[in-house]
DNA sequence: CCAACTACTTGACACTGTCAACATGCTCCC
DNA sequence: GGGAGCATGTTGACAGTGTCAAGTAGTTGG
């Protein structure tokens, strides 16, 4: 096994159990196993258990800007709907690195400078993409509270749609593309003048 | 120790716990120990670790669903914003039951119909609020899709907030009061009726 | 009065994360 | 070339965990 495989391995096979039976039953020693290897393997790669959070946190959001990103670049739908599209796609897609991303006390972001550097990517295209429909003079305090609520009706509906309980209440979504354009619309976010 | 008591402060000791140290690190034996009981004196009262889950969500719920209700009874402010802001309000000043709450993988809430039964009554107050707000003419499909917006602003802003990032990243909310409503004039929320 | 039940105990089991010590191969440098 | 150092892995041990099993007081009801 070359040096970054049983790394790689490990990554994989617990964002693949996390996506689907949540982080919390991930066992070290599991996946060591399932990897064919000693317990104390996967040590030699991550710090601890922590560690393993920590790195797929990392992943999560770089991919996450990324996704964020691309889905702005959208010409078929104005920006915001698409940054909110963008948000809730890469959610659902990604199970297993979103159910981490969140979780402080999973990842403590707050004593990892590097991976703290990298969520603030991600938001920071929230940010910005509020900044520039708004426009040079939109204050301060309007830029905050339009990012607050568009973040606010993205993550919502992520992890709304993520966990469960909004399907249950209101039933199955077979059409996300529709539903999502609609929220956009229903809460402000597809306003013609505050988007591109 | 009296019947009912055991039971009543392993559930405090463990609602406390969650509140602060989230849910994950809870350990069965260790609220035995704080209780100065045997550590399988609480398996009297939960059936298993999960029980205990099942009973804080079951009680968070219980709660949710009578403070949102009274929370849309406020004439100071108009019923959308209120609503809001008890839905963000009871996340923060009961976090040990609201982090337990949505779950899925500590509940299984569809494996307990009580649970699922009270849970549902929380969602209730939404769906009759914006269907009272929209009026005998909305159609379904409107009332869903508004209903789902102002479900995704609550719960996005509330995980948000309890969480973290979005504190870290805009800076300590001061004024939860003035955010709220702010964030509900922005997102369409504030009075239904004659936005969009 | 005794059988059933509730509330709780002690004891055991497999499993977990983590510390420690040891093996093995690779690379670098004198 | 050869040894030092390091990355990668191993086995062994430890305390702590959830949970099954069996036993013990105290209460209750027929």
């Amino acid at each position: 096994m070359s040096p970054a495989s049983l790394r790689d391995t490990v990554l994989r096979a617990a964002v693949d159990h996390i996506a689907e039976h949540g982080p919390d039953g991930l066992s070290f020693r599991q996946v060591a196993a399932d990897a064919g290897v000693s317990h104390q393997a996967p040590y030699h790669h991550f710090t601890d258990r922590r560690g393993i959070f920590q790195a797929i946190a990392l992943e999560g959001f770089t991919m996450f800007t990324a996704a964020l990103r691309a889905a702005e670049q959208r010409t078929d739908i104005d920006s915001s709907t698409a940054l909110l599209h963008g948000y809730v796609d890469f959610a659902l897609e990604h199970k297993g690195h979103f159910r981490v991303m969140f979780r402080n006390d999973l990842t403590h972001i707050g004593e990892d400078p590097t991976l703290a550097k990298v969520a603030d990517e991600s938001f920071d295209v929230l940010i910005d993409h509020v900044q520039r429909a708004l426009g040079e003079s939109a204050s301060v305090d309007d830029i905050r509270d339009r990012t607050v609520t568009m973040w606010s009706v993205a993550h919502g509906l992520a992890t709304l749609l993520m966990d469960g309980p909004l399907e249950h209440k209101v039933g199955p979504v077979t059409d996300r593309e529709a539903l999502v354009r609609a929220i956009a619309a229903h809460s402000g976010l597809a306003d013609p003048t505050t988007s591109k």
